[in-house]
DNA sequence: ATTCATACTTACCGTTTGGTAGACAATTAT
DNA sequence: ATAATTGTCTACCAAACGGTAAGTATGAAT
């Protein structure tokens, strides 16, 4: 029933065109991408495009929408996974990381839809993803109760600032290590590795190892 | 000689593209900003623009150059400001901070020139900022080898996670708070309160306060 | 056999885009 | 006085844009 053509290469048409949205709205933006390089991206023409999304709004919303569910499937899953303890929240955010890491193009979609709509797009986190980073200040303002946490940590705005650095970094990342001057750039892992120390760093009371 | 309009509301008429160029291509991109919309913002005619600046792309390096002057001269100021001693790294940070919170637009701007240009800001970033940044890498080298900041720091890394965390908590901050699901946002000072503790806490030794 | 829906095509359309040509005032220099 | 420069305008252009119309091949259903 649904698929007629004989999807010669990998996947199906419709979702080589999600594919390759994703890829052309993260490198040059909504606005920067055409219907026309899209079509030519999956090898077909533009009107087939407009078959399958009806228009380029609707496209866009599509790609967002896959990434979205991703997220409503994985992250519980995460969550649940590790048993609960002081790993949870490190193995989540190691997953988190693992996730954009795994495609840059979703980081710097998120970052890209964030700064060309943001009301949509802070409903869109409201409606899909608030439910599970509240579980998770819960979980910090716990470990604050018991003295794990430092207490001067605001739960809320650290979750939201874990967040914005996991995203800027794996968007941004390659870019921003500009500014130290290395010729070509800085080994991604190193960032990385620096800023789970860092967010861990700010988030115990005691030092792991001096 | 350079002023020979009238010049009625504020600044020359340059300015005041250079000023609307900056709102507009950070508010809808540069693929989606029009030279139109930016004429009527400034209440010229499309052609009067284009007198000013050649092209699109040329006015565009103008706005982002504009930023880059703010800083040639804007962070050395600061780093020598404060004198030497631990607090000079926290001014200088909540100096960083204000510059963008000044005008939430130039983060958004700096932002998008990473995603859509990535190499030449690398280049631009490893031009004009990297020897400063490269200051403040010695600094924290220094206070590592004293004993006074955390031995597994990356010094590099930091900093450039610290930019990142900056620059898209001003940028992406009212957004990213969706994801907490407040009704309307998160205040700001809040945010940032907690990013200067975050990027505070993860590079001492000791705890301020426990 | 023929109807029907699917997937995709070529040809086209109105609008907007970045940019040019050339006229027109007003100021400045000679 | 006159010539040149500066800033702004109206009118226009080719190209690219998102999207439509209408047709064609193909396999499934009746």
């Amino acid at each position: 029933m649904k698929e007629v053509a004989h999807d010669t290469e990998q996947g199906t048409v419709k979702e080589r065109i999600l594919q390759e949205a994703l890829r052309l709205f993260s490198e040059k933006g909504f606005e920067g991408t055409s219907l026309q390089s899209i079509a030519d991206a999956v090898g077909i023409q533009k009107p087939s495009l407009i078959y399958h999304f009806p228009s380029k709004e609707d496209l866009r919303q599509k790609v967002v929408e896959s990434l979205v569910v991703y997220w409503k499937n994985e992250l519980p899953r995460m969550l649940s996974a590790s048993a609960s303890g002081q790993d949870q929240l490190v193995s989540t955010m190691d997953a988190l990381v693992n996730f954009f890491l795994e495609d840059v193009n979703r980081a710097r979609l998120v970052v890209r839809e964030m700064l060309d709509r943001p009301e949509e797009t802070f409903a869109l986190l409201g409606e899909h993803v608030s439910p599970w980073t509240r579980l998770i200040g819960e979980f910090l303002r716990l470990g604050q109760q018991s003295g794990a946490y430092r207490q001067d940590m605001n739960p809320d705005a650290y979750i939201v600032q874990t967040m914005v650095m996991v995203v800027g970094a794996v968007a941004m990342g390659g870019v921003t290590s500009g500014v130290i001057g290395h010729p070509s750039g800085f080994p991604q892992k190193v960032l990385i590795k620096e800023l789970v120390r860092i967010a861990q760093s700010s988030l115990y009371t005691e030092t792991p190892k001096a």
